[in-house]
DNA sequence: TTTTCTGCAAACGATTTGCATACAC
DNA sequence: GTGTATGCAAATCGTTTGCAGAAAA
């Protein structure tokens, strides 16, 4: 079994919805595929296809990043930095959640997993009565090289 | 001792840089004391000052956000609603941190506490060399009213 | 052939900035 | 007085939208 999604998967998500495979959207996934480990913006797409596939406009790369995020094959993100960003979303469900480390002085995102917070999903569905789809974890602070470089 | 920040605060905080104290940004942060509890965006504070002191420009309350944000009297949330908004930080520090729970169909915000993530944190400055300065943990989710509502 | 999709350009909304004036210190 | 802050309007920037032509199903 493959740990991410394939082009096969997308075709199926877009079949059991009333959309159409088109090379676009097939491009804007293998982006992702391609850059693993990536978080990508919009404008961050369309220079990585600049070179090879520079007739994708702007707005269809936003419509596809909407679109494979509902398919839930793609996951939203916000660092804070004035843009949406991407990655591709876990193919098991509920494993491996893994939260995002932002330096808050160069941007740098490190990743780590942790289990941790599904016991307090269960305690919160329990507690408000919320049906709790999805979690974000996100850490603030400043990275080791960031550290070194402001004591010189 | 007081539980949140309070004018004076403000003053002596502004001293101790070279910034100056102006009925402007007193009223910015007597808007947030004024209405605890709320997640307030810069169009809100300026909707709540309407009344009162229209005479005070957007430009003006986004850079006393920012500001009041530099000083650690605020803080600054992104709900994914499209703005930033903003919250009077707890004055006792490394307290009673409180997550949101964000309710993905009607916008709702449940906040709740826990301590869960502070041993999180120092595993995390171990492991990577990170200083970490915050955190923030969203739970996303339908709530009760929308699931009821859903049921119809 | 019917419906959805694309590319373009214009529109949008939140936030930022330049600048002349006003104010805090 | 000096330097910072304000208010206004214009600029910016990421993102969205209207629309006519193009392409999937």
């Amino acid at each position: 079994m493959a740990d991410t999604f394939t082009i096969h998967d997308l075709k199926r998500k877009l079949q059991e919805r009333q959309h159409k495979m088109t090379p676009q959207r097939q491009i804007v996934l293998q982006v992702f595929l391609d850059n693993p480990g990536e978080h990508l913006s919009a404008e961050d797409v369309r220079d990585l296809l600049k070179e090879s596939h520079s007739e994708i406009g702007l707005a269809t790369i936003y419509r596809s990043l909407e679109l494979l995020s509902e398919l839930s094959i793609l996951e939203k993100i916000e660092f804070g930095d004035g843009c949406a960003r991407y990655e591709v979303t876990n193919v098991q469900p509920n494993t491996h959640h893994h939260h995002h480390i932002i330096c808050e002085n160069c941007g740098k995102v490190i990743e780590f997993e942790d289990d941790l917070l599904e016991s307090l999903e269960d305690a919160i569905e329990k507690k408000f009565d919320f049906k709790i789809n999805n979690h974000q974890v996100k850490f603030f602070g400043i990275c080791k090289e960031c550290q070194e470089r402001a004591q010189n």
